[in-house]
RNA sequence: GCCGGUAUCGUCUAGGGGUCAGGACACGUGGUUCUCAGCCACGGGACCGGGGUUCGAAUCCCCGUACCGGUACCA
């Protein structure tokens, strides 16, 4: 079982196309088959080889790998459709000699109008072969004049029915009479996509075509070229679309729409994987959740949905906080740099930085949606300020209200070792609770305050020990961290200032 | 216009001639926690419409409708 994947390097690796490209990779992982990528890089115009270089990494972060294609190698190259050019000239001019295509003449301006007059006859916009009868001797004249001209295919005459069976469609029938002959190359010689695909395909003896829904009235043609040349063609198998919300194609103004854009804004590989996964196929016992060879094990073609489906970003979000939560508390750290980095909180960390980061980003990481929200999460370690908190009229408020907690709360900590693990934290409050009289949420809701700058966050019992550690840290890449000590004077101190 | 495809809760889906039409996300209510998030429990919510076949249709057939794709010297 041979499959490819074959994007045109024109952009971003879109989610749905990188949905088209998980297909065949599990198809190909769970039957021990070889997932081939091809580059599709004939729009000479739109292809650049940045955007390749972009969607390879894509495929790479997801976990797609490949054992043969483009930087892979293999016995079927080159994997770069600009890098085939003779391959397709030496079977065009084969057909030609056969009679199975032809130069075609027509200008652009008479395509467009005979476009036109078919529309308005009610007839299938198809061309309508003005040159399919053009003598071999006075076509090769005319381009040694330099006359430009493509070559076409020659449909071979007479209604036809074309008859395949997709592998997740099932019996699919068009009519060769809705078929104008295709263009094969050119006239700048670069062939068109219906043609590179067939030589490319069958070349590279792909036995299983998987792609988008798009391509499916492409398929008989080009089975008619596999036909011309003798050639047995692939399974094929043509997959929905994914949409938007409103049920349009996915597109910019539905927000995020390609691989690098959700990897920037903290969404694991595995939970995109996973998720595009669910998009029309399901992996049955009613589980979603998945390790990513379980899914290979478990994917079949037949399985796959026939509509197509709407991204879900909310969903696509709890799969991410499960794989959130599942991660290793190591790997978060190193993920949770780059957003750290952005927040101005980390510059180089030391591997001593790192063991403090890997304990309080896995905790952070436990209550967030994505990588994305970490700092926020961890704003009261790194920037905290009593002046600015007290600026908010809720937490002045609140701080009035329970200025003696507060005040006790400075007290104790004068007199008090860091408070490193969480039964040190509890007996302070204890101790802050016989002072005040506060307990219950009157006692921690205030000292939350007070040591955090904020109404809400992590747990107390976690929060407190890691500014304590934080405060321990030797000079490092990460901003100073106040110790709960310095929170708590600068608090009362600021809170006595404004009454 | 023509050709092709598709249709189960808001969304992703399971199922499929007789089921209380199942699960997940989201949503609502309650519980838990100092708080947010989470977690737990409970709850509301679907077979596109019309004909036909049948004892019985959401399921099979036909028609319609809606949506998607194609109709390129784009892929």
């Amino acid at each position: 079982m041979r499959l490819r994947f074959a994007p045109s390097p024109t952009g971003q690796l879109h989610v749905g196309n990188a949905r088209t490209a998980l297909f065949n990779w599990l198809l190909a992982k769970g039957q021990g088959g070889t997932f081939i990528l091809r580059i599709e890089d004939t729009d000479l115009e739109r292809s650049s080889r940045e955007s390749e270089r972009a969607i390879l990494e894509d495929l790479r972060w997801m976990g797609l790998d490949w054992t043969e294609g483009v930087e892979a190698g293999g016995d079927h190259g080159p994997y770069r459709q600009t890098e085939r050019l003779h391959i397709y000239r030496a079977h065009a001019v084969e057909l030609l000699s056969r009679g199975a295509a032809y130069q075609c003449f027509c200008s652009t301006e008479q395509l467009e109008a005979d476009r036109q007059a078919a529309l308005a006859a009610g007839r299938p916009p198809a061309y309508v072969g003005r040159c399919r009868d053009v003598p071999r001797d006075e076509a090769r004249r005319r381009i040694e004049n330099g006359e430009k001209a493509v070559i076409r295919f020659r449909v071979p005459d007479g209604p036809r029915d074309i008859v395949f069976n997709d592998l997740v469609r099932g019996e699919v029938r068009f009519s060769t009479e809705v078929i104008g002959d295709p263009v094969l190359v050119r006239s700048d010689g670069v062939p068109a996509y219906n043609y590179a695909v067939v030589i490319d395909d069958a070349l590279m003896q792909i036995t299983h075509v998987i792609r988008g829904e798009d391509h499916i009235s492409n398929t008989p043609r080009q089975l008619l070229l596999y036909e011309a040349f003798g050639w047995k063609p692939p399974a094929f198998a043509h997959v929905s679309l994914v949409m938007g919300p409103d049920h349009s194609p996915l597109s910019k103004r539905h927000g995020a729409t390609s691989v690098a854009e959700f990897r920037a804004r903290g969404f694991l590989p595995e939970a995109l994987t996973n998720y595009l996964a669910l998009i029309g196929w399901s992996p049955g016992e009613d589980q979603e959740l998945l390790p990513v060879d379980e899914l290979a094990a478990r994917f079949r073609l037949e399985d796959v949905g026939h509509s197509a489906g709407v991204f879900d970003v909310e969903k696509l979000a709890w799969v991410n906080r499960h794989y959130l939560k599942a991660a290793a508390p190591d790997r978060l750290a190193r993920l949770a740099v780059p957003y750290l980095k952005g927040a101005g909180w980390v510059s180089d960390p030391s591997s001593g930085d790192m063991s403090y980061l890997e304990t309080v980003v896995s905790v952070a990481a436990q209550s967030v949606d994505r990588l994305e929200q970490i700092p926020a999460r961890l704003a009261f370690l790194f920037d905290y300020s009593a002046a600015r908190a007290l600026e908010r009229p809720s937490i002045a408020q609140e701080a009035r209200d329970a200025a003696s907690v507060i005040e006790a709360t400075a007290r104790e900590l004068e007199a008090s070792p860091p408070l490193l693990d969480r039964d040190t934290f509890r007996a302070l409050a204890k101790k802050v609770q016989l002072a005040s009289g506060a307990k219950g949420k009157a006692l921690f809701h205030p000292i939350r305050i007070a040591l955090t700058g904020e109404a809400d966050g992590i747990e107390l019992d976690i929060a407190v020990p890691a500014i304590e550690r934080g405060a321990l840290l030797a000079r490092s890449g990460i901003v100073p961290i106040l110790s709960a000590r310095q929170r708590a004077t600068e608090f009362a101190g600021a809170l006595a200032g404004r009454a």
